[in-house]
This record gives structure tokens, C-alpha cells and sequence, in this order.
DNA sequence: ACCGTCAAGTTCCATATGGAACTAAATGGG
DNA sequence: CCCATTTAGTTCCATATGGAACTTGACGGT
């Protein structure tokens, strides 16, 4: 059997009072992590899951928002001002799936909407008092639910984390967005 | 208005050369990027997207899979033996969602499973031949797109995010699964 | 100024998705 | 040993999703 390419990390490296806390975890999750030659892939999907997951039940329980809405409400409640295309080309989402989430915001009365003067295909957006009133009151959670899913590092660790994860971020147009359909050595 | 708490690098320490880059992405996604108290999350979901998109786009396109198939096919690749419940705790999809990836896996004949002796409710999964042959070929091209997606970083800085992303996944288990309905402050 | 091309947002429709109810087997008291 | 409860996996069905075509406005060359 072939010797598998492995995460730079391995399980002889961790202390022992880990190991513990490892046993709470399925045996596939730690292959995933260890035996596992795109461990970056793995650990930012689970981790985005296991942040994702319990925030968006809770907005959707507490508000009725689905997620695609509450990306949008979100988006316009950090930059005022945007554009469906802002919201779309940051967060990914097909643009028809962000365009119904904006126009049921807007029969809410959570966003507001006028044409740009400078782009009449376009419109410029903002909240109103009362989508201000959830993104106000969802922050903490999330920050919250942050704080405890980063309390395992220090404070130098968690800067480090967000320095590389920005260098990343920064560096992502250059990064290919479709890969090429084979070997196609041409 | 209130200073908004802000991600812990911030514009102004960036060398110019950078400046550039950033010129390529989306205002909306810089703001996401430095003026929004959930950093983590826009990074998480953000680099994630940028490396599932392509690749699961090669994935459907060059064998006709869709991603909770593909999902399937990858942990079994990973560890033979697994039983479907392994893989909805490692990955986070819903067991209905993984219950028809494995039956279209069975179907196209890239799985085979056979009861479990131990437990005559659960299957035990298995590639095909034809199915290590899809394993064994993304691979190389998954690793290629992560090798890309990281090549802004040093060896040692490479390292350093995998050891981070690590702690977080080993502490995983003590996050809270639900949120508070509200300020249930009993 | 006119026309071809591109871009912002919307609509249409086939399909994927995931909650909830279900079947069958395991577990664990009393 | 039996019955209540939990768990692995499946099925049902209402709904969310996203590709493709469409509408309307911008832009660029001649």
C-alpha cells in the first residue's frame, strides 16, 4: 500500500492532554486531519461548518432569515451603500439567489433600496431601523460564538491565525477560477 | 456613530506591494476583510469558497458527481471501513443527503458495502476499482489547487496555519452545539 | 448618434436539499 | 426476558437553490 502524503502536523506531536479530547471526535474526523493530504481543505470547511451552522439556526429560529437573506442584511449592515454585485462577488452566492434574498428584505422593510443615480441598472442599498435593530442584536452572538471557538488560542495566536488567513485572502485573485478540464498539456 | 471593533490586522500595516492586490478585490469584500467584528467567519467561509468552487466544478463536470457524492467518495477513499454515520459527523451534511450520495455511489458501482456483523443496522464502505481510480486521480489536482492557494505563505507559515487550525478542530467538541434562544440569562 | 457587446438584476424551471416521519436493530433498565 | 429508548439508514415532501435565458441600461468603437 502506497505511503500517503500527510497534514504537516502529526498526532505524535500533541500532548498528551489532548488525546482526550481527541476520543470525542470520529475516528474518520481524525483521518481527515492527519492521514489527509488536503488538510486545508478539511479544516476550514469544518471549522466554517461548525461556526456557520449553530449562528444561522439561531438567526433563522430567532428571525426567520435564511442565510443567503441574512448575508445580505449583514454585508449592507457593515458598508452602507452596496451593491447586489458587492454582496455577490464577496460572499460567493449565484446572483439570483442574492436577488431574492433582497427583495424579501425589502418587503420586510429590513433594507431599503434606491436606484444609483450613477448606474441606473443598479441600486444602492441601506438598512432601516429595524434591520439595524437584528444586525445590532446578532453581532454579540457572533462575536461570542467567535470568542469561544477561538478561546483555544492566545491572543498572539489568534492574531497570527487572522494575519495568514489575510495574506491568503488578499492573495486570492491570482488564484485560478476554473481548473483546466485534463491533462491538458498544450 | 459607534467605533465598530475591528479584525486584529488592520490595512495600515501592509507593505504597498500589497496595495495592489487589493485593488483586485470587491470594496465590500475588503470591508468584510478589515472593518467586521467576525473576521474569522468571512475569512473561514471565504477561502473556502475560493477552493471548493473550483474544484467541485472539475469534480461534476469531468465524472459527474455532485458534492455530497463526491464527499462520500473522498472519505471512503480516505478510510475504508467507514460507515455512513462517520461521515455525516465528519463533514456536517445531513444523513438523508449522504443516505442518497452513497446509494448513486453504490448504483454507478464506485462503493460496495456489506452489512456490518457488529451492528446489522450499519454498512461498512469500500471503494471499487473504479472508484479509487476517480479518488486517485483528483487527488493530485486538489492538492494542486490547495498547493496554489498556499503558496503565498512560507513553509514555516504553512505550518504554522495547519498547527492553529488544528488546536481549533481538537477543541471542537467543547463549542456549543445550539446557541441560546436569547438573553436566557437564568 | 448608432450598434454590438457587456453588465446589473430578475424570472423561469428543473433539481438538490434537508426536516420530519419511518423501519429495523441495538441498548439498557427493571 | 421484555419493553422503552436510542441509533443507522431510508423515504417523503415542501422548499431552497442555481444554471440559463431575459430585460434594461452602460460602454466603446466607428
Amino acid at each position: 500500500m502506497p505511503e500517503m502524503a500527510r497534514a504537516p502536523t502529526t498526532l505524535s506531536r500533541l500532548d498528551p492532554g489532548r488525546e482526550a479530547a481527541l476520543r470525542e471526535l470520529d475516528p474518520l474526523t481524525v483521518t481527515k486531519l492527519w492521514d489527509n493530504p488536503c488538510w486545508l481543505s478539511f479544516r476550514l470547511n469544518f471549522i466554517a461548518f461548525r461556526f456557520n451552522d449553530p449562528v444561522y439556526r439561531w438567526i433563522e429560529t430567532r428571525y426567520g432569515l435564511v442565510r443567503p437573506e441574512f448575508v445580505a442584511l449583514y454585508a449592507v449592515g457593515l458598508k452602507g451603500g452596496v451593491a447586489a454585485k458587492n454582496i455577490v462577488s464577496s460572499s460567493g452566492l449565484p446572483k439570483n439567489t442574492l436577488s431574492r434574498a433582497i427583495q424579501k428584505l425589502l418587503q420586510r422593510r429590513l433594507l431599503k433600496r434606491e436606484t444609483d443615480p450613477d448606474d441606473l441598472r443598479s441600486y444602492v442599498l441601506a438598512l432601516t431601523p429595524a434591520g439595524r435593530a437584528i444586525f445590532d442584536e446578532t453581532m454579540p452572538m457572533m462575536v461570542g460564538q467567535q470568542t469561544v471557538m477561538l478561546s483555544v488560542l492566545t491572543e498572539a495566536e489568534q492574531k497570527q491565525l487572522c494575519e495568514l488567513m489575510d495574506k491568503m485572502v488578499i492573495a486570492s485573485p491570482t488564484w485560478p477560477a476554473d481548473l483546466e478540464p485534463e491533462g491538458t498539456s498544450t
